[in-house]
DNA sequence: GGGCTTAATTTGTCCAACCATATCATTATA
DNA sequence: TATAATGATATGGTTGGACAAATTAAGCCC
């Protein structure tokens, strides 16, 4: 078990999230350097440092992909991120959409025994606020076989579980539309220009949703 | 308001921590660089750039003083150490000599929120599971709590933090057997019939104690 | 005051994580 | 297939935090 820093740490979620939502499970440079907020040169530094430390699987000029290893300790920060989200919402009365950045701290810190003791304390979810599946001790994830809002067919009613984007811009407009996780929305309207959706929910209430913001709520 | 590293807080907290113990309100080089397990020359480095942060008073080769700025800060993290222990022992079932190595991460989280929501949740608690007074949002710390050093169970480190009698025979006496404020003492052993109690220090000496004397030293 | 000891600082190096700029590979397109 | 655009890497530099070794200041003892 080696001891990694913050930031080797940092940069291992976002493989494991950039791999995951490519359909080639493969992410570049760019990608995470974008992701990071930080610069390519930067981010070819890092893929040898982790590719020194068989975390990822690394060639140059090719994309990366996290190796068996790398995915353990990704989905393990992935587990204790979703663990305190739901702490802070549970336990804290954090809302929804104030979560993300504190987790993004606490998701480091090092005690196994803590995140045990605090699955525990929570009752052992399965979801974050977000609806996000949270990863067992094991790394098994439970389903989450949610789609993107805007790839959901007209007239078929579906239930908002997670949302792809958890940036305070994007929760706070989601508030404004007054859409919760647990919503039962319906696509009555898909417009062919720029693909924005006529959406209303169980109340008979009707908004316009943008292609960005429809694709970046998932639902079943 | 400034950004500090968490190395950064990690020495405030040390020079708050060995000025407080120490008589004069100071700290040397030499003991922050025990304390931080590091080398008198880093904390040179160190001290350099809290001055310049304006965080200590710093001259050239003499002890330094946190600032009321750098105070402020010491007491805030000290706040937050605490807060977090007493989460661990009150909420997760840790025991009291666990949790100090895992508050010793969390106090560095950044966000005034959750240490809010915190105070709140633990029904704003004034000591922490080791009896240490919890500082307030403010700064303002609750009395110590200590006790007289004879009433220590045995085998639980303390520290020494004050004389019940000041008298010239008192404290010569303390002088005789190297005794001073901000020494780690230990109870070893208590003898029945007297009272008295063997003590020992950090480096290991070994001394007994009438219980007189035992009875006019305050530890926490 | 001179010498000795201890404490503190200076100097030069190292490593992690950044960046700007220049160069090199890959790919897409003409 | 040649060329341009895009993506990735190489090079050299910066900053924070650490160290060892050499140097300098302070405190002490006679
Ligand atoms: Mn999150
Ligand atoms: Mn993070
Ligand atoms: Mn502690
Ligand atoms: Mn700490």
């Amino acid at each position: 078990m080696q001891e990694l820093t913050y930031t080797e740490e940092n940069y291992i979620k976002s493989i494991y999230t950039i791999q995951d939502r490519s359909g080639t499970g493969e992410a570049s440079v760019n990608e995470i350097a974008e992701r990071m907020q930080t610069r390519p040169a930067t981010v070819t530094d890092m893929f040898k440092k982790l590719s020194e430390k068989s975390l990822i699987h690394y060639e140059k000029y090719k994309k990366v992909r996290l190796t068996e290893a790398g995915t353990k300790i990704a989905l393990n920060i992935l587990r204790k991120h979703r663990l305190w989200e739901t702490f802070l919402c549970d336990k804290l009365n954090f809302s929804w959409d104030e979560v993300h950045e504190v987790a993004e701290q606490l998701e480091h810190i090092r005690s196994q025994k803590l995140i045990d003791k605090m699955d525990e304390f929570l009752g052992f979810p399965e979801y974050d606020p977000h609806g996000d599946p949270i990863p067992k001790h094991d790394g098994a994830m439970p389903a989450s076989k949610s789609i993107p809002l805007s790839e959901m067919p007209e007239n078929v009613p579906c239930i908002f579980v997670a949302v792809n984007d958890t940036s305070t811009a994007f929760l706070q407009q989601l508030k404004r539309f007054n859409l919760e996780i647990g919503a039962e929305l319906t696509i009555t309207e898909r417009m062919p220009y720029d693909r924005s959706v006529w959406v209303t929910n169980k109340k008979g209430d009707s908004l316009q949703l943008s292609e960005k913001i429809a694709g970046n709520i998932y639902v079943v």
